[in-house]
DNA sequence: GGATCAAATTTTGTATGCAATATGCATTAC
DNA sequence: GTAATGCATATTGCATACAAAATTTGATCC
């Protein structure tokens, strides 16, 4: 026990590597890109020797990822009949996009009160980089810096059960916020409430910023709501 | 086809070894109640061959099922040296049950306004057998009922990604909560609470629930964080 | 011609084997 | 006597092989 604890200091810097034994670390990562990002469908089967040929790499370390996508939500894995990409009803969406709107709002009240400077600081700075991002039209630049301030945000609050929750809920979501901000109308609006979020959290106004947080996630729900009814409604409809 | 449709719908329960062809979700089951109950310590290094030997099985199912416990975050995986049960300190354990005190005041509300007599009655029913049980002093089924109550309340909301992230946190506490109300007094105070919670929910007061909730999980991690103060002492300070 | 059943193929689930790395011990040098 | 280095063992990571189940296809019967 002794001889274990004085050997246990070393995870402090791990620079770069990681990688030569970590195939399913990254095939875990490369497949949740596609399935967040919408290459792989919603209600896909996933076939093994398919993607293992299209990786260069055995079936072992692949479904070793795709359990760790199942626990995330990001798959279902059928008995016998292996591994679907999950699909979402409307309803799903809009739960998941309420917990993590109740989430942010949690985070807030801990994030004003005891953020540093410093922490606020990156997120205006990310806010203002997306700022770049939208009236330059970069599309794929804003989504990540949107997700990433959503994500700092709720790390201000220094509750890791609670970021990774959250995260694991937003990757589940990203799929259809990508597709939400469709028209320049919603996405002006977006940016606008965006606006109110970096103005209430360097003002450390708890009530405010989940007033506005609050806003701004029931707006990202009719956002993809709307994209939703349009969707699914020519393919299937769910509750 | 009528023959075979008749077993498809089987899937909302699951007791216990039903399908052969699933034998990595039954080490998932099995593994998760060891870590979960305290058999395995934490910090703990599973080794491999030894869990598949006790088990009877290979080890590609249990490595499989490891990777499902890493994200749920009941085990590390430590690159070229395998899988060891998590340990929390004192501030994530803390900030885990926060979390989930958050959820279940999240729940409420929506609990409150359209959970049906029904399911209310269920959780009624539950409470009765929970008291049942520390009358009788039966700690293991009281356990049991508690948890069940908790996730039942939860299941109110009818928001299925609550359910499911709330099921992993409280799965991560659970090690701690059995240890949590030792002494009869915390028992007592634990029922108490309890009594206050059902009469809350069957009046269908969300506030006076939220507020009995909150205190019933504030309380509990200081139930808890004095199990967890005496118990951390003698091995290692974090945080 | 359509439907049903059976065989073949595909695909999943599990076991085993091999290579690479980590760990522990012993020997040697200082 | 202590520390460092090299070797032996153990354990992890991945690939392959084999078995069972599901899907598809084809043939036969009505």
């Amino acid at each position: 026990m002794d001889a274990e604890s004085s050997r246990v200091e070393k995870n402090a810097v791990s620079p770069v590597k990681i990688d030569r034994r970590s195939l399913h670390g990254e095939i875990l990562t490369r497949l949740r890109t596609m399935i967040v990002e919408g290459d792989l469908a919603p209600g896909a089967r996933i076939n093994e020797v398919e993607i293992c040929t299209q990786f260069g790499v055995s079936r072992t370390p692949l479904r070793e990822a795709l359990r760790s996508l199942a626990s995330e939500g990001l798959v279902e894995l059928v008995p016998s009949r292996g591994a679907v990409v999950r699909e979402f009803s409307a309803k799903e969406v809009r739960d998941t996009i309420a917990v993590i709107r109740n989430m942010e709002e949690f985070a807030c009240v801990t994030a004003c009160a005891q953020a540093s400077d410093a922490g606020i600081g990156e997120i205006r700075a990310l806010h203002d980089a997306m700022e770049a991002a939208y009236e330059k039209g970069d599309r794929r630049h804003y989504y990540n810096l949107n997700q990433q301030i959503h994500t700092h945000l709720v790390d201000l609050a220094d509750n890791s059960a609670l970021s990774q929750v959250h995260e694991t809920l937003q990757a589940r979501m990203k799929r259809f916020r990508y597709a939400g901000h469709e028209g320049p109308e919603n996405w002006a609006r977006a940016i606008a409430e965006h606006r109110g979020m970096i103005e209430a959290l360097e003002a450390r106004d708890p009530d405010r910023l989940k007033a506005v947080i609050g806003q701004h996630l029931g707006a990202a729900w009719e956002r993809v709501a709307d994209m939703f009814a349009a969707t699914q409604e020519g393919t299937k409809e769910k509750h």
